[in-house]
DNA sequence: TAGTGGTCTAGACCACGTC
DNA sequence: ACGTGGTCTAGACCACTAC
C-alpha cells in the first residue's frame, strides 16, 4: 500500500474511532507530516484524497475540518456498485434469476464497443435489502474480459470476484438516470404495482485501461430509494 | 488564475477544438512539460484536475486518454445548480414564483443549522428547458450569508451573485435524491398530472468554509429528468 | 528494455484567515 | 504579524505497458 493511502487510512480511521462532528479540526499539515513522517505534498495528496471522498474539507489559512453530511440510511451513488457498500448494518442479499452465455442486446453492445456476433455473460438478479426489495439488476460483461462466471460467483459480490480472482483493475464508470414508471415484468420481480415510480440507473464500467468491460441496468424500488452524492464546486 | 488550472483550461480548449474522441491519446507528459514549460508536478496537477472533471484518463507506462461519455442530452448532476450548465444550447428560463424574506421551515432550519427565528430568504421558481418545465425549485438562503437578493437577481444565476455580487467563495455541497410521486401542487406548477414520478433532489450549499448557506430542494419532471454522473473507482 | 505515468522528497514562496 | 494551507520546482526512484 502507498504511503499517501496509508496516511488518508489512518486519518480517516482516527475520524471514526473517535467519532469526530462535522466542523471539528483536524491536527494542522506540520503536526501531520512529523506524526506520519512524510514530507508535504504527501500529507497533502492523502488529504486531497479524503477531500475527493468527502471525508475532509481543508480551508486555506485556517485548518483541515471534518465533513460528515446528516443523513443515514441514503445509498451513495458513487461509492456503491462494486466499489463499496455504505449502508452500515444492512443486510444486503441477491436472488439470481438468470445467468448465461448470450449475444448482447443492441444497447449493450453499443455500450460495450462490441459486436452483435460477439458473446457477453448475462446477469440478472433481484437485490434485497433487510428483506425488501432494493432492485432488479441486469448486467452485461465482455466475455473476452470476463472470462468466467457461476452462480455462486453471481450471488456474491462479482466485482471483488474481478478484482481478485481474475486481477482486473476497474477503473471509472459513466452513470445514466432516468425516472419512470415501472412495467409490469418489473413490478413483478420488485413485489410492486405496475405504473408505480421507479428510477433507472444505466452504467458502464470501464478497466483503469479504459475498456469498457459491463453494461448494466438497475431499476430501483422508488420506496428504498434514496440517495446520497456529495460534491465539490473547485471543478471550475 | 493559477498555472494548473491554465493548463488544464487549455488541454481541455485543445480536446474539444479538435473533437478528440474517447480513447484518442493526448502528449505525454514530458511533451506538455515543455510545451507549457511548467514542472512534472504542476503538469500532473492539471492532468488530475482534469480526470476528476471525467474529461481524461491517466494509464500508469501507457498514456494520457480522452473521456468522454456517449450520450447528449443529459443534465449533469455534479455541475448543474449554479456549478456550471452542461446541456449545450439548451434554453434555461425561470419564473420567479415567490421571494420573500421569512423563517425557515423545520427542514431548512436543520439543514443550514439556524435557529427557527433566524431570517432566511425564500425562493420559489419554475424553470424551463426549452420551453418544458424541468423542475420545480424552493430554495432557503442563510439571510445573515446572503444578504440580499432581489427579483432580478433570482430570475437570473443566483450563484454567479453569490459569486461575483457578494465574493463569497462557494465550497462543497451533499446532495440527496428520493424518487416519488407528484403531489397536486406540483403537478400543478409542472403542468402534469398528480401521481406522476417524480425526482427530488435536496442538497445542501456550503462556503468553502464548511458554512451552509442554501437549503434547497428541486423536484424533477420525470420526462424531462435524464441524470448523468462520472465515477471514479480509485476511492478505495 | 525502453517509454510512460506515479510516488515521494525538500524547500521556496504565495494567499488567505485570524487575532 | 503570524499561522495555515496552496502552488510550484527539480530531481530521484518506482511500477506498469508495450514492443
Amino acid at each position: 500500500m502507498l504511503k499517501y493511502q496509508q496516511i488518508a487510512e489512518e486519518i480517516e480511521k482516527y475520524i471514526e474511532e473517535n467519532e469526530l462532528q462535522q466542523g471539528e479540526k483536524l491536527p494542522v499539515l506540520d503536526t501531520l507530516m512529523s506524526q506520519f513522517d512524510a514530507s508535504k505534498s504527501t500529507v497533502t495528496k492523502s488529504l486531497d484524497l479524503l477531500e475527493k471522498k468527502g471525508v475532509v474539507f481543508q480551508v486555506r489559512g485556517s485548518g483541515i475540518f471534518v465533513r460528515r453530511h446528516k443523513r443515514k440510511g441514503y445509498i451513495s451513488l458513487l461509492s456503491n456498485q462494486g466499489f463499496k457498500k455504505d449502508l452500515e448494518e444492512s443486510h444486503l442479499t441477491s436472488d439470481v434469476i438468470e445467468l448465461k452465455v448470450r449475444k448482447p442486446t443492441a444497447e449493450a453492445a453499443r455500450n460495450l464497443n462490441l459486436e452483435l456476433a460477439d458473446d457477453v455473460y448475462y446477469v440478472k438478479r433481484v437485490r434485497y435489502i433487510n428483506g425488501q426489495t432494493l432492485c432488479l439488476e441486469e448486467s452485461f460483461f465482455n466475455k473476452s474480459i470476463v472470462t468466467y462466471l457461476n452462480k455462486e460467483i453471481v450471488s456474491e459480490s462479482i466485482f471483488n470476484y474481478i478484482r481478485e480472482g481474475l486481477g482486473l483493475k476497474i477503473g471509472f464508470s459513466d452513470m445514466y438516470l432516468h425516472v419512470g414508471m415501472l412495467t409490469a415484468m418489473e413490478a413483478d420481480y420488485l413485489g410492486m404495482e405496475e405504473g408505480a415510480p421507479k428510477l433507472d440507473v444505466e452504467t458502464v464500467f470501464h478497466l483503469t485501461n479504459g475498456q469498457p468491460f459491463d453494461f448494466s441496468i438497475v431499476t430501483y424500488n422508488y420506496e428504498q430509494s434514496q440517495f446520497f452524492l456529495q460534491a465539490n464546486s473547485q471543478l471550475l
